[in-house]
DNA sequence: GCCGTTTTCGGCCCGACTGTTTTCAGTCG
């Protein structure tokens, strides 16, 4: 996402819950949510698009493209300023309380003159002043002040990797109990997102058994307390700070629930409304008949997408990108499994920052069942990786013909290198070394924080470098941690298109970069792309799974990985990208 | 504010849990 596009939707998300506190129409509220959304999760920067393709946008009408243009012309939307004006500005925080909502928000500002966290704080000190409000009791006040400790954690997010561990945790315990008939993680855990909010689980099982099970969960090791507990659903936080949220639903409803839990919301929302449109009604319980009630399809996930007219959507679509049409007319893609990968393009031996050595490294990828597996250490200037000099890679290069000469028949070994992009695009290697590497990943490790537009070419100079067959991680991003570059992903695109190269998706859950609304911009413009581990150590392997899911999420089919290719494809693929 | 093989106006998903409510509003999933 370009740096305009992250700040137009920061003005749209601002102005949301401004209107909101104001009690505005909740649809234009969330109107102007969704605006936001598909800013952010477009691919090119908005200041390069017309009035007319910014209203081609699936949720931008004239009144958002308006605003677009203005802000792409003016550098500011007048409406943002005037609206800001209508509140006090520490306000919208008090959003971020857990169960404090716009409508208590507003009653807090208007009754007890509170405008900021400080002065609800101030004013929690003598609560009899707050619990006199008409609408606010005793119990509403104390869970604020509670809650109050939570602010930090609200919008906090976790790395799918994780999530993932924890989930698998929490649904083998739940499967202990025998009342159990099935258990499951979903919400975005299951649509493969790169970072997840909670963890979302889902149990069938005979209702009559709801206390027993939710008295098993909220008694597990890692509970620390529960936020809200009933007979369908119960939420807790653990001692980590994550909230697991539990759904328990009778196992005639399982599909439907499994669809409702899955989500994503907008997706929810966009077929409750077909359902509707057809004359049915869609909830977590069952597809019915409008009129007569009586239920359609609720047992499977499959039967209710058949009962909707639609093909079985997976998961990771589950996003309202498009996918609901797709189903209708039979135009999902194949996604690509794990099954179709074929080749590592991206792994580190001890020669730089691995703790593999090149022999062990082919040997896993030998175990694994791939018919490659590419040598790419470090260059010179990643010195705390040990990155090679150029005396060194030469010793490397037949260090790794030697195993290669060793494996032959049961693994090719490439020798290759992840070269660094400089910060001004030129690589960490001459190009007459880099003709010599069988196969150049070509990666940004430093100068990250540079601007949008710096980036955009830093990348593209390293893409037209003859050598280059990969770039890898191309933004640099760590989950949570480093928000990385923001290049015209378009542009990047375009440029890897036009020399045939492939741009990453890094399957570390820490990475996860390319994400998955670039790598499907990617592939709609034809670019290839690599789903690699950027192996350093024995179960790094496994951190495909990942990859996987955000290709998956790309609508990627293995014809679009080069990691699926055969053997004879990918060698002509590589001889393809160089003079 | 957006949108249209029923619509250019009048809709916009549906349900669980909690608190303050004697019948529902607010918040969240
Ligand atoms: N129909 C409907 N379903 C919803 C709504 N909100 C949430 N859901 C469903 C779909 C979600 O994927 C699922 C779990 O809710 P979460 O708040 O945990 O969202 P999700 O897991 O998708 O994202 P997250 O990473 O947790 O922020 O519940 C809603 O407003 N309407
Ligand atoms: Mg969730
Ligand atoms: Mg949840
Ligand atoms: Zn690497």
């Amino acid at each position: 996402m370009a740096d305009t596009n992250k700040q137009i939707a920061a003005i749209f998300d601002q102005m949301a819950d401004v209107l909101q506190i104001l009690d505005a129409n909740r649809f234009r509220i969330i109107a102007m949510q969704k605006a936001s959304r598909v800013i952010k999760e477009l691919p090119n920067d908005v200041s390069t698009m017309s009035h007319k393709d910014l209203l081609a946008l699936d949720g931008v009408g004239k009144g958002t493209a308006d605003k677009i243009v203005e802000f792409c012309e003016t550098g500011q939307i007048v409406e943002h300023k005037e609206l800001l004006k209508e509140i006090p500005k520490g306000l919208p925080a008090l959003l971020d309380i857990p169960g404090l909502g716009a409508k208590t928000v507003a009653l807090l500002w208007n009754e007890a003159n509170i405008v900021s966290i400080k002065s609800l704080e101030k004013a929690l000190k003598k609560p009899e002043t707050l619990t006199s409000i008409k609408g606010l009791g005793q119990k509403k006040i104390e869970a604020i002040a509670k809650n109050l400790s939570f602010i930090e954690q609200a919008g906090k997010r976790y790395t799918l990797g994780r999530a993932h561990l924890k989930a698998v945790y929490f649904v083998a315990q739940m499967r202990q109990l025998p009342e159990v008939a099935q258990a499951a993680f979903a919400g975005s855990l299951r649509r493969g997102r790169d970072t997840v909010g909670d963890i979302d689980i889902l149990v069938a099982a005979d209702p009559k058994h709801s206390a027993k099970i939710t008295k098993h969960f909220v008694s597990l090791e890692p509970v620390k307390e529960t936020i809200v507990s009933g007979k369908t659903k119960t939420s807790v936080r653990t001692k980590g700070g994550i909230q697991i949220d539990l759904r328990i639903i009778s196992p005639d409803a399982y599909g439907a629930a499994l669809m409702y839990f899955t989500g994503s919301k907008e997706h929810n929302v966009r077929l409750r409304e077909r359902a509707l449109s057809m004359g049915m009604s869609l909830s977590e319980y069952a597809l019915t008949n409008k009129k007569t009630e009586k239920v359609i399809a609720s047992e499977t996930e499959a039967d209710v997408y058949k009962a909707l007219g639609l093909d079985f959507i997976p998961p990771e679509l589950r996003e309202d990108r498009g996918e609901i049409s797709a189903a209708e007319a039979h135009k999902l893609p194949k996604l690509v499994t794990d099954r179709d990968i074929h080749a590592e393009l991206h792994a580190h031996t001890h020669a730089s920052d691995g703790l593999l050595s090149i022999r062990e490294l082919a040997g896993l990828a030998y175990d694994r069942g791939f018919h490659t597996i590419a040598v790419t250490d470090h260059s010179k200037s990643q010195v705390q990786a040990h990155g090679l000099d150029e005396s060194r890679l030469e010793q490397h290069i037949i260090d790794v013909h030697a195993v290669r000469d060793e494996m032959t028949g049961k693994i090719n070994v490439l020798a290759g290198a992840e070269v660094d992009i400089l910060s001004d695009g030129k690589l960490d290697y001459s190009n007459s070394l880099l003709k010599h590497l069988d196969i150049v990943v070509a990666s940004p490790h430093v100068a990250l924080a540079q601007t949008g537009s710096t980036a955009t070419k830093r990348i593209i100079k390293a893409i037209n470098n003859p050598y280059v067959h990969i770039i890898g991680h191309p933004t640099g991003r760590l989950l949570m941690r480093r928000e990385g570059m923001s290049p015209d992903m378009s542009e990047i695109i375009k440029a890897a298109v036009e020399r045939g190269i492939a741009l990453e998706i890094n399957a570390n859950h820490h990475r996860l970069d390319l994400r998955d609304t670039h790598a499907r911009a990617a592939i709609e413009a034809g670019c290839l792309l690599a789903i690699n581990t950027d192996t350093h150590r024995p179960n790094d392997f496994n951190e495909l799974q990942y990859g996987i899911l955000t290709a998956r999420r790309a609508w990627a089919e293995p014809k679009n990985i080069v990691n699926c290719f055969t053997e004879a494809k990918l060698q002509k693929w590589l001889k393809s990208c160089r003079p």
